[in-house]
Parts: C-alpha cells; structure tokens; sequence
DNA sequence: CCAAAAGTGTTCGCTCTACACCCATGG
DNA sequence: CCATGGGTGTAGAGCGAACACTTTTGG
C-alpha cells in the first residue's frame, strides 16, 4: 500500500531556495515610488516587501520576474532588466535564500490605481516603510542603477506614456537624479539627442500656456548614448 | 538501529543547482586572455570550461567566487565584481542549473605560468575553444562590461602590476576597447585623470629609450569618473 | 490683469581631436 | 648608425554651462 503524501524531491546536498524580486518603478507628482506588497505569512508580522517570490524549477528567471510584474500590474510589454544576485547566507535568519533582483519601470499614465484593500500600494522611494532582510539595500541599488543609466542611455523614456512635454521629461531626470537641470540646456539636449519627435499636438494644463507633446521613434528601444 | 547513509537532503519542492563561474581576465603580449579548465568528468567529454562549480549551503556567493579565484590562481586581494546570473532553463540538458557569474582581473605581473599538466590554461578571448553551454555568452558578456567600464571608471589599473609605464596602460586600453589610441592625447588624458604619479624609476626594454615607470596613488579603488 | 508654466539664443570656457618630430638606447 | 619604442605641444572644433525675458492661457 503506497501513502500518497505531498510530493518530496531529495538531494545528496543541501540546496538554497531561489527567489526573484522586482523593483517596480514609477513616476507621479510626489515623486519617484516603488511597488510594494503584503506579505501574508505571520512570520513577516504582515509587513511590506518588496513582490517577488520562488522561481520553479523549470521557469528561467526573467520569465519569473515578467510573471511576477504580469500579475501586480496586469500590464505586458513594460521594461525589466536584471538588477542583482543577492546571496549572503544570513539574509534571511530562517533558510538560506538567493534573490535574483529585477527593476522594472512602469510608464506614469500606465500606473493603476490600487485600491485600499489591496495587499499592494506605492511608495514614495524616500519614504519607505521597513523592509524584510535586505530589500532596502535592494531598492537603494535599483535607485543607483536606474540614475546612472539616465546619463548614458535612453533609458528615461521608459517611465513616460507614449505622449508626453519636455517638461514631463525634464521631470524624470530631476526625479531620479534629484538635481535641478536648466530649462533651455536640457531641451536643446533632449532635441539633439534626435530620439523624439513633435506630434502636433498640446497639452493644457491649467491656467498657462498649453505645451507641446511629443514622441519617442523607438519606444522599446533602450539605447546607449554619447 | 540508525542506519547511516550518506546525508540526503528532502524540500517539498524541487530546487535547481546554484553555481558560481568565474571569468578571469589577464593581459598578455598576444591581447586579453581568459583563463580555462579542463573539466574531469566524461559527461563534458573532458573539454574546456570556466573556473566554477556549486555554492555550498552556507557560503556566500562573492566568497564561493573568491574561492575559486584563489584555488586557480593562489593569490588574493584579486579585483572582483558580480556580473549577471545566468539562468535559462535549457542551459544544461540534465538538471537545472543557475549561475551567477563573476569576473575577475589579474595584474600582469602576478600571473602564475600555467604547467603543461595542470588542468588549468589560458586562451586569448579571440581564439577560445568549444565550450559548455552558454559559457561563450557569458565570456562575452564579462568583456563587454570591461569595455563599457574602462570608459569611466579606474578598473584599468586592476589589470596593471604595481609600476608600469604609460604604454603598458594604453595597451590595456587598446586591447580591451580593440582601438588604437593617440598616444599624446592618451597620454594627456592619463596623466590629467590624477590617479597615478611617477614612481621616478625606468624600465628598459630593449634597444630604445627606457620608459618612466608610473604607480597608482589607491591601487585597490576603482572609480567612477568623468 | 494676474499668476503660472511654456518656450526661446548667445556667449564663454573647456575638453576632445588631429597631427609630426626629436630622444635615448641596444645591437 | 640604425631600428625601435619613449616622449612632447598646439590649434580648431564641438560641447556643456550659465543666464532672462516673452508667450499663452485660465481664472
């Protein structure tokens, strides 16, 4: 008579258990924010994590940290780029874990309002909440990575909607870097950079002067520039 | 009774295999070279492969790499750097492995000759053998950011012994980026960047003017400039 | 008419690039 | 004395930084 338990799966060595988190960005008024989650599990006191979970066996990584992006945004097609391997054995006090960390930047008109009974909501990334292990040093990296991609790659058009002003993306590098760039040196620049065009169309936007939106030609390309 | 057997480890859910290979770079006078070993098991037909292996439960991952650097080379105080984690579930046909592959630079100077019988040998990145896997992707990852570094950071110094003149250091420049530099201008550009001094010795190197000998001011820092 | 963001050029200094000849040495 | 790599300066172009006022709109 054979019991059929939960399936068990032995090794002549022990192994670590191997997770993704994603870092998911995005850009509003207050500033750049990062997804966070609920962990439900008692052990984390029902606090805030970074989303992220096991990869299985058979999935390759970056489709783990897609699944994972899919199923808290609902949206496809949105940047994602390896961030990290973070593995140093007491990062978690219970189990040896590596995490496997992605960022991702989701474009501001994309961001979907979460509800308030939801287990996920925005964080401004100044203003975190205390985080499990290492994921605050895990944000801070995604943060770093993120600014020094602006200066060299077109990078920035990643957090912006398909329609959007100079001064929409002027936001975005003062954002990330959190330097104040100079109005007319900046447009010159972004215009010379020869990625984005006009659409013929404006925007208004209160009591002033309505503003040019414009494009980018290559939306899903990242280029490395200058 | 307790019949002992050799230690098996149970998890209710499979895990994959975690590695650490290690690129290791050095300079010689035929160009950029990496360092291979031949693998002992008949399953990978005895054929080359890079330095690596599995991370142990409890090491941490940068120390597994380390370990391995140490065990190839006998030195320490090796530059370093965690480069992507490999983790395409078609990468080895009999299990599932993940890797996390590092990259390492060693001074010219402090590379041991390798004995015709060691299992160990050096290839110039040009010319390499068949390898397992994606291992040819990941040495030519590991070279891509070099490249991409020795534009703005220090980390050309980390393949550099402690004196060298300021032909050895365009050389790294030349071999690494594949493109001859002007020599006064590299020279100007050397010499502006504030790294390095004059040791005040020379080098003789042959039936022409022997040549200053330069060292750096923080050989183990490697940083971002420009 | 007032408040608020959009839009626009010029100047200056610095950095990058191109380029050619003499120097010190060993054989 | 010759072959070989070491060492040096200058001029022009292009780029980044500093800097202030007019335009268009809603209220």
């Amino acid at each position: 008579m054979v019991t059929r338990t939960s399936p068990v799966h032995v090794y002549d060595r022990p192994r670590p258990v191997l997770t993704t988190d994603v870092v998911i960005f995005t850009l509003e008024q207050q500033g750049l924010q990062v997804l966070l989650t609920r962990r439900q599990d008692a052990y984390h006191d029902r606090g805030w994590a970074l989303p992220g979970g096991p990869v299985a066996v058979h999935e390759d990584l970056e489709h783990r940290a897609q699944r994972e992006l899919r199923s808290r945004t609902g949206l496809e097609g949105i940047y994602l780029e390896q961030l990290y391997t973070f593995g140093q054995p007491e990062r978690d006090p219970r189990e040896r874990i590596i995490t496997v960390a992605y960022f991702a930047l989701l474009p501001s008109d994309r961001l979907v309002p979460v509800a308030d009974d939801a287990p996920d909501a925005w964080f401004a990334v100044d203003a975190l909440p205390p985080l499990p292990m290492d994921q605050g040093e895990i944000i801070a990296v995604a943060r770093e990575r993120l600014a020094g991609k602006l200066a060299y790659s077109t990078i920035a058009f990643q957090l912006l909607p398909g329609e959007f002003t100079l001064g929409d993306l002027q936001e975005v590098y003062e954002a990330v870097l959190r330097e104040r760039q100079d109005k007319r040196n900046f447009r010159k620049w972004a215009l010379g950079l020869g990625r984005i065009e006009a659409t013929g169309r404006e925007r208004r936007n209160g009591a002033h002067r309505p503003a040019r939106l414009y494009r980018v030609r290559e939306p899903r390309a990242v280029e490395i520039i200058k």
